[in-house]
RNA sequence: GUGGCCGUAGCUCAGUUGGUUAGAGCGCCAGGUUGUGAUCCUGGAUGUCGGGGGUUCGAAUCCCCUCGGUCACCCCA
């Protein structure tokens, strides 16, 4: 049937096998690199108060257009996040950590839009946030963390775009110069882009339509309106960065879709995903989101790094193959009884991969599978095997004849081949 | 939400200007080898041709609607 009874939802996938793998060896090497640098595990639920992420900022299409929301039975207004920093910030202002706050999450996503390569509406991200510290080397430990977990997954191709929001009044004085540059040239910017201009003039220079590129490149840059603390905290990243040599790529037109950024701003593309999708990750300082929060106005930096679209990235130069889950061993057993089941829970826990075919196939079938499978060895078990408490130890690859042990030797003869 | 392309077996796909019981490869199952895989040979099973409606003597093929997939816009990880 082309088209079953039931299919996961529009823009859902069912993650499987080696993908599935993959995703989780990744993630045990984020855990890894964020345990190292002194972050710690928080796993907010996946659905909160829908004002937690109305904080996000009302004229982001995340929280406007694009969020799950429903009622649940005891009539409370919820909806599944469609990001974490908003939730983490929400736990800080909960439960009150020590400052510096430094936590990691793991965990999937929603976000109600059309789905393309790269984008779906349920997705996963890793993350990590730092709450309570405007240290700008905070900044740079942050990207430093992503950096080098990319690195550990082997993902070469992947450029740091880095740029600086300033404060809120600098981020004010720049929209307003942004807003009458674009409004002169409206006539010349396309429809969605007038549209966007007055929602966010910010936005505007997102645009990748090719008629806006004129007005977009004549536009005013940020770094001409930053206030001094601001452009020192944004060089002393920049000197943070190099000292680590990581390299960055200052990007004036990097303008973050989230309302609540502001100073340091940055995204990981990766130019070899061959889709419009391209950004692997992103983030940002976003002082003020806690006291939006209810909480006390401790400055916040984070980012959120999408496991989709960076396995995709992997794809493009074979990185991140993940564990190898083949068996090692095949139990073939044609004896009536229990031995093949007995045998196989033997190998597990001796910490073989150990499978077998179910009961009552035929040899041939049997030996089918376990070639097959991958296994570098067999197991054979018959009627004269059982009789005599022996087992056939027969090599799948290359040569060498079947040999025969005892019982309670069939372990340590599987692991000779191993 | 909008637009392009696409829906035929488990998978990848063929199917002529509409014309008999809709095909191939791979995979799966069985046998050749009554206790031994890979190669080889033989045989077998599986399709509401995504769904509904229409045109026609006759529709996988043409028309309409609908559902789904995919890519792109928008936006973002």
């Amino acid at each position: 049937m082309a088209q079953p009874l039931f299919q996961a939802p529009p823009g859902t996938r069912d993650l499987m096998p080696p993908v599935t793998d993959r995703m989780r060896a990744m993630v045990a090497i984020f855990a890894d690199e964020a345990t190292k640098a002194g972050f710690g595990q928080v796993t907010p639920p996946m659905f909160e108060d829908v004002g937690v992420f109305v904080r996000i900022g009302e004229s982001t299409d995340v929280v406007n257009k694009e969020l799950y929301t429903f009622e649940d039975k005891g009539g409370r207004t919820i909806a599944l996040r469609p990001e974490q920093t908003a939730s983490l910030c929400r736990v800080f202002v909960q439960r009150r950590p020590l400052t510096p706050w430094k936590a990691w999450y793991f965990g999937a996503n929603f976000r109600y839009e059309q789905a393309q390569k790269g984008r779906y509406r349920q997705f996963d991200q890793v993350g990590a946030e730092v709450i309570g510290s405007s240290d700008p080397d905070i900044d740079t430990e942050i990207i430093a963390l992503a950096w080098r977990f990319y690195e550990r997954i082997g993902l070469t191709n992947v450029t740091l775009l880095l740029n600086s929001l300033g404060d809120a009044a600098d981020r004010g004085r720049y929209t307003n110069a942004l807003r009458t540059h674009f409004t002169e040239h409206r006539g010349s910017l396309t429809e969605q882009s007038r549209e966007t201009l007055d929602r966010n003039p910010l936005r505007v220079m997102d645009s990748k339509r090719q008629p806006d590129q004129a007005i977009i490149d004549a536009a005013p840059l940020l770094g001409d309106f930053l206030s001094d603390d601001a452009r020192t905290a944004f060089d002393r990243v920049q000197a943070g960065l190099t000292a680590l040599a990581i390299p960055f790529e200052i990007a004036p037109r990097l303008v973050r879709g989230l309302d609540y950024y502001n100073r340091t701003t940055f995204e990981f593309v990766a130019p070899g995903l061959d889709a419009a999708q391209n950004a692997v990750g992103g983030g940002g300082r976003y002082d003020g989101l806690v006291a939006n929060l209810g909480g006390p106005d401790e400055p916040g930096i984070g980012f959120a790094l999408g496991i989709d679209r960076t396995l995709l990235a992997c794809d493009a130069e074979d990185a991140m193959q993940g564990p190898d889950t083949t068996a090692q061993v095949w139990v073939v057993v044609t004896a009536e009884g229990i031995e093949g089941l007995e045998v196989a829970d033997r190998l597990r826990r001796a910490g073989i991969r150990a499978d077998r075919t179910e009961s009552g196939r035929s040899m041939k079938a049997q030996m089918k599978a376990a070639n097959k499978s991958g296994a570098a060895v067999a197991v054979v078990i018959g009627p004269d095997e059982v009789r005599d408490e022996q087992a056939g130890i027969k090599p799948l690859r290359g040569q060498g004849d079947q040999t025969t042990v005892d019982n309670q030797q069939i372990v340590q003869a599987v692991q000779e081949f191993l």
